[in-house]
Parts: C-alpha cells; sequence; structure tokens
DNA sequence: TATTGTTATACTCTATAACTATA
DNA sequence: TATAGTTATAGAGTATAACAATA
C-alpha cells in the first residue's frame, strides 16, 4: 500500500525523453559538423529560408534566445559567409538578416540530413506511432504555452 | 508527386522531442535550483542512492560522462557535504564516493521534485498514452545502445 | 606500461547586465 | 527616456589531452 518513497530516474517520462533527445540532438549535431553548422545555427538558418530579413530581436522573440546569443550566433553565421547583416535606412537601429546564395544553397543539404536523422532513429515507428508521439508534444507545447525553438 | 526538396524543422519528430525535452528538464532544474543542485548533481546523487561507494570512472561509464566531468561534478557535491570521497586501501589509485547523511536525506525530496515536474508537464495524458510512450523511448535506447543517463 | 583521478584548454549554450548608438 | 544591437562576465555542459600517483 506505501508507495516508495524516493523515485529512480526512470520512473519519470521526463527522463526518458531528455535520454533519446540528447542522444538524437547529440548525432544531428556529428552530422551538421560535416557542413559546418551547429544545430543552433541550422535552426536560424532554417527560419530565414522561409522568412528572409528578419531582425535579430525578431529572431530572439521567435527562438527564445536573448539578443545576445543572436549577436554571437549572426557572428559566427557571417563569418562563414551564409548570412548578411543589412542596416535599416528608416531606423539605423535595426537590421536585417537574411541569407547569401550559399547560405541558401546549403539549407537544403541540412534538412536532408534532418531527414536522415529522423529516419535513423524513428524509421522503425509505425506513420500511427510516430504521429501519436508528435501530437502529444504538440498538445503539451499548446497547454505550457512554450516559446522556444530548441537549439540544443 | 514531388516531396518538398526542403523539410521545415517542425516535420521531425526530433525537433519535437528536443522543444518538449528542453523545456521539460529547464523546467525541472529550476525546481532544483531551490535546493542548490543541479541536474547532472540529481543523476549522481540518485545513483549512489541506491549503489553507495561507487569509483568515479564506473560513474563515468554509467552516466555516459567524462571522468573530468565527473571530478568536477563531484568537487561541487563535496564541497556541498553531500557526497564523500575515500581513498580505497588495496589499490590506492580508486576512490569509492558515497552520500554523507545529508545526502542521503536530500534524495527523497528531490525526487520529490521531479515527480511533481512530471506530473506537471505530462499528468494530462492518460496511463496508457504515456506508457506508450515511454515504451517508445526504450525501444529507440535499446536499439541504439546508448549508455548515457542525460544530464542536460 | 597501463590505469585512476586531476587539471588545463577550448567550445557551445545560457543568463544577466552594462554599454553604444539611435530614435 | 526607450530601443536595437553589442559586449563582458559567469556558469554548466561537452571534449581532448596532458599530468601525477599508483599499480
Amino acid at each position: 500500500m506505501a508507495k516508495p518513497q524516493t523515485s529512480g530516474l526512470e520512473t519519470h517520462l521526463g527522463y526518458w525523453l531528455r535520454y533519446v533527445s540528447n542522444h538524437v540532438s547529440h548525432a544531428f549535431a556529428r552530422k551538421l559538423e560535416a557542413r559546418g553548422v551547429t544545430v543552433a545555427e541550422w535552426a536560424l538558418l532554417r527560419a530565414l529560408f522561409d522568412h528572409d530579413a528578419l531582425a535579430p530581436s525578431e529572431i530572439a522573440g521567435n527562438m527564445g534566445m536573448t539578443r545576445g546569443a543572436i549577436s554571437k550566433l549572426t557572428d559566427r553565421l557571417e563569418a562563414k559567409a551564409l548570412i548578411l547583416r543589412t542596416q535599416s535606412r528608416d531606423d539605423k537601429r535595426w537590421q536585417t538578416l537574411a541569407l547569401t546564395a550559399s547560405g541558401r544553397a546549403l539549407v537544403p543539404k541540412l534538412a536532408a540530413l534532418a531527414d536522415r536523422n529522423d529516419e535513423e532513429f524513428f524509421g522503425h515507428l509505425t506513420a500511427t506511432e510516430r504521429q501519436a508521439i508528435a501530437e502529444a508534444m504538440r498538445t503539451i507545447v499548446r497547454r505550457h504555452g512554450f516559446k522556444n525553438i530548441p537549439t540544443e
């Protein structure tokens, strides 16, 4: 009748999610490494692929990172010639970020790596299982009002 | 007929797991902060709760961390008087780590925080849903031979 | 030599806060 | 003053590698 007083690590669903997520993410990071980018850089490049000309502070809001973190991230991406900073004429405090030609060319290749990584870890699940898990995760995001794009 | 060439972030199950896992883990970290420990420290303390007198290199193997990382971790835990380092008599290269009285008293309180955190994020799911997700994760761990205990 | 634990270095991401330039 | 972007600092985590002590 007495519940165990001290639950173990493996009794928590959060433990299992973190366990798998860490490995999946690290495997993805190793794949991206061959292209010279990190997971955070991939997330930003992918965002610019759809919405070019975003301002750093907008990105900070979308991705749940601080402006300082975005500043360092864009430093690295600019040094790799994957994005371009442009000052706004109207308000010189604002910048807009956009992909360079080589940045835009790279994104589909990175997306293919993401596809391959997902297939590697979740390919054995049925489509129904994958959808059920994804839906459960989306529900949790909705219920808790998460605003960040994960970058780890 | 043509598949989209450049898949988006949200098309990958790995993205959703990382998204939710990061938030769940950060929420847990904030709860642990009130007790002055990190998630990595919690995982080590919980391991010692079951298997006292582990050697740092054994822990490194179990948790998938380097010996250097364990060394820093045990430095902090010893400074907080939660664990004790003891040199082995037989082979002076070996140490054994064990919980102090206050360390042992703390673990059940941390476990309660973990229970509460899990309930907060996954409590709305049915037992069947939770078990299905946990089982899917365990299967992935088994298939890929993961060896690390997640500490982020 | 091989192994244990420690230390040093470097990098990523996180967070806070001070700083500049502009409005 | 308020805001955008930068920079500095500090901490936790990762990884590699050199190191001393011991076997």
